[in-house]
DNA sequence: ACCACAGCTTTCACTGAATGAAAGCCGAGG
DNA sequence: CCTCGGCTTTCATTCAGTGAAAGCTGTGGT
């Protein structure tokens, strides 16, 4: 039991809010201190300052959770609230002119997090949930974040063994190489089946200052879909986005004047 | 701002995190460091291993942001993104039925924190941010709120200077007092031009398992406003939502998954 | 009523993670 | 070429953090 280096103070803080997960947002004192791995009066220490600032919530059961403090200092996150303020609007056109599900996600390491779904009613059922994360290789909004990937990030995914959802799931590394060159040639990208097997869902990258940043996409039935025409509507609110985006991110903090103009567009 | 004993590693890291704002979501590390109170070295090697985890993120331009990770984490706070995804679909049939602003907010210590809004394209421009704070003695779901908030946090908010927004907004101790006395008494609460000179909402309770754990209004326009004709609405859906949390609140405490022992990734 | 137990909280003597002054580094501007 | 501001690294010192163990509290069993 040698304190390992590299566990610094900071590390078991955030390893407490690590072991907080979609399917677990509620732990105990024990739970919690097992999850990220510390003994139980460290983790009763650390809760309890972090409790105090309202990173953490303690309910009557006793039971910690995530805390507002934290969601409001989270929904600062550039990529996360911020994009969602700009891509809503054009979102819920999307919507209001196919009735159909429209995500938005953004790429974090390996996965993909979405950033915000709207779920028509009538819409094919999607299994996914706003702050949740996914695998890249199989949803359109994952095929589009990979093909514009770094070739370091495309190749550690490539390597990897692919997870099979459907029968329909690429896990061929060379076919999935394949598909991403032709997702790069036509500007979008189509995943038919390749999550579940009644829903197909066509994507469109959305660029920023440095290539694409997020991916736009649309959950249809996949008897009642026609990629062919849905991709310029995706295309076209990806096109939107990408210039609401290169707007908007002109920052004009007073003494730093514009250093790079390295604009890959 | 001398090096006091009694300040943890833990509150640095805390303090860090709270430099960040709506109105400064990118600080440079020497803003940074002046902002949470730290010297320089400390703040760098701080901030170094939250963005090492993603808590932070670095752009380009040296400076830091709030990173995706810690959007994703704050997301499964129960009273954020968990009550508004149960929130939505009620928000969206008020807002179907109104065409007007539609309000979450919950309360935070002695302010509000907007949960989510909608905001109509044709109903009045409300300046409220989702994620973003507001005093609880102006605003409709504020004054609601603060009706059926605990005694202590009603004297405290009566103790302090009651800020003025508009020539409607009530400072005065006693009327305050009054108020919330009536809102209790009819199950709403009316703020007209109390804010702003152009609005005026409407707002009522959702009751969790213990009291009013969040509110929700309608913003429209003062001169069409029919504040009887809208209250049976925000009512109905406020009890709708109380009725939602209560069902969706039990808890099961649930066994425990294999040991997880997971790296950040 | 009593005991047994599980989960939480506090204590205390010890230790290494954190600290900040100072020195080094880098790039922009003169 | 030199200066300056902002960032990064070094190193000896020390105080915040640590965990084993003891104490507490509420719950369920007999």
């Amino acid at each position: 039991m040698d304190a390992q280096p590299g566990r610094s103070v900071t590390s078991k803080v955030l390893a407490l809010l690590d072991a907080f997960t979609p399917a677990t947002p509620a732990l105990t004192l024990t739970e919690l201190a097992r999850r990220a791995g510390l003994p139980l009066p460290t983790a009763h220490r650390r809760a309890a300052e972090l409790v105090a600032w309202g990173a953490l919530e303690r309910g009557d059961d006793g039971r910690y959770r995530i805390g507002l403090r934290l969601w409001e200092v989270g929904s600062l996150a550039p990529r996360g609230l911020g994009l969602r303020e700009l891509a809503l609007p054009i979102m819920e056109d999307l919507y209001e002119v196919t009735h159909e599900n429209v995500q938005l996600a953004v790429r974090q390491g390996l996965e993909l997090v979405f950033i915000e779904r709207i779920a028509g009613r009538h819409a094919v059922p999607v299994l996914t949930r706003v702050g949740g994360r996914f695998a890249l290789h199989a949803t359109g909004v994952g095929l589009v974040l990979l093909a514009y990937a770094p070739a370091e990030v495309q190749e550690q995914v490539l390597a990897a063994p692919l997870e099979r959802y459907t029968e329909l799931t690429i896990t061929d590394p060379r076919r999935l190489r394949r598909c991403l060159a032709e997702v790069r040639r036509v500007g979008y990208a189509v995943s038919d089946r390749q999550v579940t097997m009644d829903a197909l869902s066509v994507a469109a990258p959305i660029r920023g200052s440095d290539g694409v940043v997020a991916a736009i996409s649309l959950v249809v039935a996949h008897d009642r879909a026609d990629p062919l025409a849905l991709a310029p509507l995706v295309q076209a609110a990806g096109r939107v986005l990408s210039r609401a985006l290169g707007t908007s991110y002109r920052r004009s903090p007073g003494r730093v004047p514009s250093p790079t103009r390295s604009e890959t567009q």
